[in-house]
DNA sequence: CCAACATAGGTGACCTGTCAACTATTCCCG
DNA sequence: CGGGAATAGTTGACAGGTCACCTATGTTGG
């Protein structure tokens, strides 16, 4: 097929909108990743990585978990897994439950890394993205995101992780 | 996890809609990705790079002009170009007013390529984004977007990109 | 019980992006 | 002019992510 001139082309608006919000999102996680490995060590997946193991009372997850939280295929939380491991952060630990399952648990060096970087971390989100924002800016933007999410989940081939 | 009190935290507002947003981008970049690589055998990568040759009349752009559109590294630029140079997208030639430069341009191969790719990604940003959004909801949203572009430029440390 | 199958997780090959050199050219200024 | 500094671009080593495949264990129906 030749060039299609039928496609629904975006309006003028709406290109102003993609290439702001493509570009935002680009130097927002760029700015964030800077400063988190800059003053903790820590890039954004380790940081996911330690709050998802927080997040749960005995600090550790199954890896298949952790996998649909992070919305990360299992190979990947595996081989970070082991990347960390190598740096002490978590440690590795058999299932008793479920012979073939493996538990993922912070480590005490894990720990004291994430609540040195936890703060950080949200002084710089504050300053990037909520010091911009009034509670009732938030509230649309909340609610718009939301709308979005909704769309992709219905639109979304059923498509399994890998 | 023990937390610092002196931090000032997020609201749950402010939480909901920073992981809303953060899992948005994730999944919608992805799907993009997805389709993309489905139905042209182009990455989003290979794609902005197309569109910034065809953006010029003669079809090529200087290698850091194009890392400044794209908030690229030169070096990432230049691995990216020899590989799509490989696959007969693009090719290098060297530039007479600058003996240091090198052009970049497109390929008839290349033209095509992205002429086949552009009209199926309209159509899939329209389908998971803008379907859902209204005219006012793009001036609203686009305005968030334009006033957080605008913190983060002056807040953002002047780093260059290496 | 056991054969077929599903699921949990790990591994290695390969691809992409980053960083730190390195080369070649141009610029600037005495 | 000439020599140091800046700039353009490339390269190679490495870190991270994806994919296909592998092993080991659990699950299920005859």
């Amino acid at each position: 097929m030749s060039t299609r001139t039928d496609v629904p082309w975006l309006t003028a608006e709406e290109q102003h909108l993609w290439r702001g919000w493509l570009r935002l999102n680009a130097q927002l996680s760029a700015a964030l990743q800077r400063e988190m490995q800059e003053d903790s060590g820590l890039s954004s997946s380790d940081f996911e990585v330690l709050v998802n193991l927080t997040d749960n009372a005995d600090g550790r997850i199954r890896v298949s978990d952790l996998a649909t939280q992070l919305l990360w295929g299992r190979s990947r939380v595996s081989h970070h897994v082991t990347r960390m491991e190598g740096r002490g952060l978590v440690c590795r630990a058999g299932c008793a439950e479920d012979g073939r399952g493996a538990w993922v648990a912070i480590t005490p060096a894990g720990r004291s890394a994430i609540e040195r970087a936890a703060p950080e971390y949200v002084l710089a989100v504050r300053r990037l993205v909520f010091d911009a924002l009034s509670a009732q800016d938030v509230a649309t933007m909340s609610s718009l995101v939301d709308r979005l999410q909704a769309q992709l989940d219905e639109g979304a081939s059923p498509c399994s992780l890998s």
